[in-house]
DNA sequence: ACGAGGATGCTCT
DNA sequence: GAGCATCCTCGTG
């Protein structure tokens, strides 16, 4: 069984919010079915004074104008609110807002496992064969679970995006971490967080 | 198993 | 014009 997180679960560190988020099952609302679901495997955490992260130039640029805006302003934002972005033209991806307000931070959901609703996955990736590839990258969850920009800046503890936690606490569950996926810089910084030993993790790091 | 390359659009990293 | 928090397909071993 799962239960709410509360609003303050976000205004904590990234790295702190990523770890715990693994675990956790993340819901969409879906105009046929309700809801679709899946259980977090695979976060990472963006930070401030993080080279990788999106607002880490507005950072510099907010020390000589506060006011500064521009891409990622929405890192600064008060936190459990969703960040949604598209990348390569193509996908969009999904992050959670952390951190006080006035503090960058944010997590992005990298894969789940399909856990409600699964047929929706399977209607939206058509070509994909195996349970396990319907959601294993940040790209493939938006789609398979029907997320875009239009859910961008939405409330996760009340709105169409949401998390909850499981009552049963994840003693059995083992997270390890890794370098970073797809970045040029921090590339040193271990702050991608994953359930060791799942198949629904995303490739490309070994996932031990 | 693994690597190369293309698709595609927004920001200025 | 370059670079990007990606994914898929097709080639080779």
């Amino acid at each position: 069984m799962f239960r709410d997180i509360p609003k303050s679960f976000y205004g904590r560190p990234a790295t702190v919010v990523a770890r715990e988020l693994i675990g956790c099952r993340l819901l969409v609302d879906h105009p046929s079915v309700g809801a679709v679901g899946g259980v977090v495997v695979e976060t990472e955490a963006y930070a401030s004074g993080d080279p990788a992260c999106h607002a880490w130039h507005l950072e510099k640029k907010r020390n000589k104008d506060p006011m500064a805006i521009g891409k990622g302003h929405e890192l600064f934002g008060p936190p459990g609110l969703t960040y949604i972005y598209l990348n390569y033209g193509m996908y969009w991806l999904l992050n959670v807002v952390t951190d006080p307000e006035g503090t960058p931070g944010g997590v992005l959901i990298r894969a789940v496992e399909p856990s409600l609703g699964e047929n929706i996955f399977w209607e939206n990736r058509p070509k994909i064969k195996k349970r396990e590839d319907l959601a294993n990258g940040p790209g493939k969850l938006t789609v398979a679970m029907g997320i875009d920009d239009r859910h961008h800046q939405m409330d996760v503890t009340t709105g169409p995006i949401r998390f909850e936690k499981p009552t049963r606490h994840k003693s059995d569950l083992e997270i390890s971490t890794s370098s970073r996926v797809g970045i040029s810089q921090g590339v040193d910084l271990p702050w991608r967080f994953f359930a060791k030993g799942s198949i629904y993790v995303s490739r490309g790091i070994p996932a031990r």
